[in-house]
DNA sequence: AACCCTCCCAACCGCTATTTA
DNA sequence: GTAAATAGCGGTTGGGAGGGT
């Protein structure tokens, strides 16, 4: 922790001008809270001069999003949110901002230091204790770890920030269907091939709002794909990306993060999927990596499913 | 009691993306 | 179209807390 720097002298609160740093005291959390509430969210640099702190817009912002907004849970995270925490890092890596997301009352602040701190630890010793070697952290690894929730497959390209990554410059994360969390607020991150009866019926185009080539949206935001591509309950995941983070993706070979299909290479239509989340009229391609190439040599040992 | 070590986490830093002028 | 400002993200740092010796 930092020290608190020594609060401005005098009552000028001028002299010099020049901006705190360090822990916050309880005098400027009480006035940023009293600001933010009176006020609500604005530019911060207003809410940083309007409130009469001494601190950058920024520093206000991390202050109110990581401790004093009111809707924050505080406390130990409990196994269910260890569990999910660590299945949302298989599929979206060091995204920590949208993991946080997915849970509710957490910040992406107090995720990256459970995950730095607790799980990434808890997780390498137990790859110690079954006498995996260390992949260099990568969440393939990590997934492959959690043996009780997790089967399937994950290379990590998730961008610069994702130190640990395989060497695959594509993100694809195939699971079964045991495996799906309950997403809420995902909008359309995954697809759903329908198969089996653990999927309930798909909706109609006007119940659903019927995207293109077979694909639908059911309530809960889930892209679905009609008509049973692929056998065995299998599902794939997209990663819910933002759209701007996927277009960037997909044109700098970052982490488009991609469905394969489990038939990657007879069903062009699957290979289309675009619009926001779906690529559209082109093949997938991840950089310079075309991916029917990419998953040429790879296999799913632990997949559930067989491709029909 | 004093020292050392490790852990945890608040906050900073640097960077990119987005918005505004 | 461009530059500046702002927002947001992920990585890293540093210091307090607490346990061990």
């Amino acid at each position: 922790m930092r020290k608190p720097d020594a609060p401005p002298s005098g009552s000028s609160g001028g002299g010099g001008n020049k901006l705190r740093k360090g822990l916050w005291s309880p005098e400027e959390d009480e006035k940023l809270m009293n600001y933010m509430l009176r006020n609500g969210q604005g530019c911060w640099s207003d809410v940083a001069r309007n409130a009469g702190l001494q601190r950058c817009g920024k520093s206000c912002r991390l202050r109110w999003i990581n401790y004093l907004r009111p809707d924050l849970k505080r406390g130990a995270f409990s196994l269910q949110e260890e569990e999910l925490i660590i299945h949302l890092h298989s599929i979206l890596g060091n995204r920590w901002s949208q993991i946080a997301a997915r849970l509710p009352g957490r910040t992406d602040n107090e995720i990256k230091n459970f995950w730095n701190s607790t799980i990434k630890k808890r997780l390498k010793n137990s790859n110690n204790n079954s006498g995996d070697t260390e992949t260099g952290g990568g969440a393939a690894s990590l997934a492959h770890v959690n043996e009780h929730h997790f089967q399937g497959m994950y290379m990590d390209s998730s961008s610069s920030s994702s130190a640990s990554s395989s060497s695959m410059p594509g993100g694809l994360f195939m699971a079964n269907q045991y495996d799906l969390l309950p997403l809420p607020e995902v909008g359309c991150g995954m697809i759903r091939v329908e198969d089996s009866s653990y999927f309930h019926e798909p909706p109609t185009a006007a119940q659903a709002g019927l995207v293109d080539n077979g694909f639908y949206e059911d309530s809960q935001g889930v892209m679905m794909v009609e008509g049973g591509l692929m056998g065995g309950g299998c599902e794939l995941f997209v990663p819910p990306l933002e759209s701007s983070q996927e277009e960037t993706a997909m044109n700098d070979g970052g982490a488009g993060s991609m469905v394969s299909s489990a038939d990657l290479s007879n069903n062009g239509d699957v290979n289309k999927i675009q619009s926001g989340v779906f690529w559209e009229d082109e093949d997938i391609r991840v950089g310079e990596w075309e991916l029917g190439d990419l998953m040429k040599d790879v296999s799913f040992p632990f997949l559930d499913f067989q491709v029909e």
